[in-house]
DNA sequence: ACGGCTCCTTGATCTACATCAACAAGCAGA
DNA sequence: TCTGCTTGTTGATGTAGATCAAGGAGCCGT
């Protein structure tokens, strides 16, 4: 759909997933199920019946409000799981941004094996609390961010990840401008912009639709706004208030 | 601080709140503690020795960003534990709204307990998915919602908890404007308008600075954006997208 | 290599909400 | 009851980002 270099945009994992994560050998029961770009994992208002695992690829998590308004909640990559932190029912849509494997495994067994085991029991609130605190973080962006923090954290957070490419600065960014839009709170215009413009500072180069060149590191995570950040005139400003 | 009525703000308790949830019996070992309204009950950055229930009164959750930016990622009330999402440190500032009671216990005693037990491990469990919904529920509203659907959400969100006051609609709201508005993304003065517009709208009436009487649940909802709701032109919009 | 897609960029204009600025309403203490 | 302080309301103005509109760039199938 939107991949164009499916062997580049997949994450290739081997079996290194599954190294420090207890939680993933739980899913090597099951097949890996190959999942088309664009295509649908699960949907929102479903029972969640299942947790899957990515083993390839990128997912993003979206829900849709009246009017076709979509707010894309997450993105999870290869290693993650998705559906940990939930009840009853999906939440949320999971759709698969590039060419994806997944695992399943039913929630039942799941539960099951976390009661059973003494050490899935903690990896898995392990999992749940660092989801939440993945979420936190999403609020204060959405809630206090300007456009240009918001893209910044974003950027900033795709880099940390272990890229698939461990070339000189440069990130491979999966999902399209509308992906990042949605998940940033912004319109596509906005994304495009204000990548063009930290361009015109020389933070980053984008090159093609799918890649950025970090030039400088240093200050995109200045920018990002998460600023523990009081060597410049920001204090002043505190002291005013 | 902003508390006149203490009496009033206060939610009462007596033993009910442990009653439905197994996860409470651990903090009664401990003696309530009393915080005063505007006092903290711990600070972001700190490590998070501590898990705190309130058993009396309101508390909120906040982060600081740069240049004196607050963000309120969440209010707890009586019964609601407070850290139970934590790994390491705090990531909020927890502090009294109102005159509160609350009772804690150690991070390790509380992981013990819940080891220990058949029953608790489900429950906490249940605890941290029920925080990862309402986060999920707090990121759509502010990447996607306008600052009524907001008002209406969080007006929506208080009355539909067991309120103090069961007289007719009549909700109490302990939070000052300011509170509202770092908690919903917004300004104090939006917030103040926004209110009073709905009220000129017969939909709600401010019964002092913290009560309001809801006159129209069903039109309050309705706003709150969050429709499943088909039911007007909304449905030809969806369509043309 | 040529249409015909989809995705992205750039520019012009609009608007919801922020910001700035009074002022009013409560309440607290003398 | 008056005085002062904190919190909330209302109005005037400003602005970041949305919306509207028009190309351009990359990719696909033929």
């Amino acid at each position: 759909m939107q991949n164009n270099h499916p062997f580049d945009n997949a994450e290739r994992t081997g079996e290194a997933i599954h190294a420090g994560q207890p939680l993933s050998s739980l899913f090597l029961v099951s097949a890996a199920e190959s999942v088309t770009a664009g295509k649908a994992i699960c949907w929102e208002g479903d029972k969640a019946q299942h947790l899957f695992q990515v083993e390839e690829g990128v997912v993003r998590l979206h829900r849709i409000i009246g009017e076709g308004r979509r707010v894309i909640t997450a993105f999870h990559f290869a290693g993650d799981l998705i559906g940990a932190s939930l009840q009853k029912d999906f939440i949320f849509t999971a759709e698969a941004v590039t060419e994806c494997k997944i695992r399943r495994i039913s929630r039942k067994s799941f539960h099951e094996e976390v009661a059973r085991s003494e050490a899935l029991g903690p990896a898995y609130i392990s999992l749940l609390c660092q989801e939440a605190a993945a979420a936190n973080e999403q609020m204060v962006l959405l809630s206090k961010k300007n456009a240009e923090e918001r893209l910044c954290s974003f950027i900033a957070k795709l880099a940390s990840r272990r890229n698939p490419r461990p070339r000189q600065g440069l990130v491979r960014v999966p999902m399209n401008r509308q992906d990042i839009a949605d998940h940033l709170g912004l319109t596509i215009e906005t994304v495009s912009r204000t990548i063009t413009k930290l361009a015109s500072r020389n933070i980053i180069i984008p090159e093609g639709r799918h890649e950025l060149r970090i030039v400088n590191l240093a200050r995109l995570i200045q920018l990002s706004g998460d600023a523990d950040d009081f060597s410049d005139d920001s204090c002043h400003r505190v002291n005013l208030h």
